[in-house]
RNA sequence: GACCCCAUCGUCUAGCCUGGUUCAGGACAUCGCCCUUUCACGGCGACGGCGCCGGUUCAAAUCCGGCUGGGGUCGCCA
């Protein structure tokens, strides 16, 4: 195979979403072709009539191009059912393949088999089965195996990267390429990527689809990256690589022979790391448009009231869902305080938040510097430490513990705001005073 | 059950092909310390692994065999 004309495939089935899975084979592919200059062709395998549907197809194409990937030609085996006929009725010709209950059946008999596979060397099969193969259903449509088969001949496919569960199915291929006279491609099986509870990804595990983790906020880039790293490595300790430059330095053979589990706590950290090296416009962007997506943003919301927000959460936001929890109290017109905050709530500051709302009043410049001199200032005068009001005064403003600098968060929200929540939180404590716990 | 694939920290992996340079390196997670108004980020550190048994060899994570374990396939689904 001269490396010049490589030509490989990802051929999904438009029965469901592409899922993570795919999304690797595919890459995988892709890589490949890219880094040995060659064509990339894209099948679709839509012969199941039944199951195949175009929003599938679309979510499919458009989860591919989403990762960063694009495609040399694509094909459709819906619009090729007369090629598969006429190819086994040259095999029922030849006495090959026999016609039975409306079916066609390649016939085959046990031989050893050898698969010369590019990424875990010789595999060898001494027995088979069975002896015939359905290659032509009732119905008139071809099964898997056999458009399989035909198409990787004819569209020149000379090397077939696919999924480890394919291996059963390479023996009989083999030999319809021998009955057919086809000269036979290199292939490749990459490992699955297994559940972290051990056996195949599946339903049961959280998120299986792109557009899933799409939605939820993860970078193309970043899943991109991390579906790269399940299975293969730059064997020089990077965790954070370009399929750029992965492109350069890929080779099939690379890729490990044994199934990856699949890290959701990995994934977030790589995710984390892209959202962390971005400038804050280009966070803001990105944050802007996935919220508005999601109609979470008020409306005539300005960019540079987004920026000042989401400028507090980008080093603690691991996927971009994380930002509607985190920026709710923002939006909100009243507080909701969260449950672990009752110790907080329980301790009354009545008289040290009043000293300290005269103290922010009269500052003229809202801005994180002035009220940190202001709050300081409070503080000493009330004989009180930093941190002994920094708490009470954060889950007054946000409802939560934990979060961004306090100083920045209340320029942030602004001094009457600010002002109106403190007032809020002193109501609350008067109640509990006069009637004591509730 | 039959056939096939695989086997380094909990997880992803480097090393294995070309045995000694490795009392096995990195990352995630976990734990601790530092930074600090909390969380996060960042910095530092800890914990933790060559599945087992034989063989080859002066020497094995690295080569060979067996066992065990895990996974996949046995559809007129793809």
């Amino acid at each position: 195979m001269n490396s010049q004309n490589l030509r490989v495939r990802f051929a999904p089935s438009p029965t469901g979403f592409l899922h993570i899975g795919g999304a690797r084979t595919c890459l995988f592919n892709w890589l490949y072709a890219k880094h040995r200059s060659g064509k990339f062709i894209l099948r679709i395998e839509d012969t199941d009539l039944e199951r195949s549907k175009k929003e599938y197809l679309e979510e499919i194409l458009e989860s591919i191009k989403w990762l960063g990937m694009d495609w040399d030609e694509v094909h459709f085996q819906s619009k090729r059912f007369g090629l598969y006929r006429e190819y086994a009725d040259r095999l029922i010709k030849e006495g090959k393949a026999e016609q039975k209950d409306g079916a066609v059946f390649f016939k085959y008999q046990m031989q050893r088999i050898e698969i010369d596979d590019l990424n875990r060397g010789k595999i060898i099969f001494n027995e088979l089965p069975k002896n015939e193969e359905v290659i032509i259903k009732s119905d008139g449509s071809p099964t898997y195996n056999f458009s399989c088969v035909i198409d990787d001949a004819l569209m020149d496919i000379n090397c077939v990267i696919r999924g480890e569960d394919h291996i059963s199915n390479t023996p009989k291929q083999i030999l319809m390429y021998q009955a057919l006279g086809f000269s036979i491609p290199k292939y490749a099986h990459v490992p699955l990527i297994l559940s972290p509870s051990g056996g195949r990804l599946s339903k049961r595990f959280g998120a299986t689809s792109i557009r899933e983790y799409k939605e939820q906020g993860y970078l193309s880039k970043a899943l991109a990256n991390y579906l790269l790293l399940l299975g293969w490595s730059p064997k020089d300790n990077r965790e954070i690589i370009s399929l750029q430059e992965a492109k350069d330095i890929f080779d099939i053979k690379d890729v490990n022979k044994t199934g990856a589990v699949f890290s959701l706590d990995k994934l977030e950290w790589i995710n984390g790391e892209y959202i962390r090296s971005m400038s804050l416009d280009e966070f803001t962007d990105l944050a802007g448009s996935y919220l508005g997506e999601k109609s979470f943003l008020p409306e005539n919301l300005e960019r540079e009231e987004i920026k000042k927000i989401v400028g507090l959460f980008q080093v603690r936001t691991s996927k971009l869902a994380d930002l509607i929890t985190s920026m709710k109290p923002y939006f909100d017109q009243e507080v909701i305080y969260s449950p672990d905050t009752q110790d907080v709530l329980e301790k009354p500051l009545v008289k040290e938040l009043q000293f300290l709302i005269e103290g922010l009043k009269i500052i003229q410049d809202f801005t994180k510097e002035n009220i940190e001199q202001g709050f300081r200032k409070a503080c000493e005068d009330l004989g009180l430490k930093l941190k002994n009001l920094v708490h009470p005064v954060r889950v007054a403003l946000t409802g939560t513990k934990h979060g961004a600098g306090l100083f920045e968060t209340m320029e942030v929200l602004g001094k009457d705001k600010v002002i109106k929540r403190l007032n809020k939180i002193i109501q609350y404590w008067r109640m509990i005073q006069d009637h004591g716990k509730i």
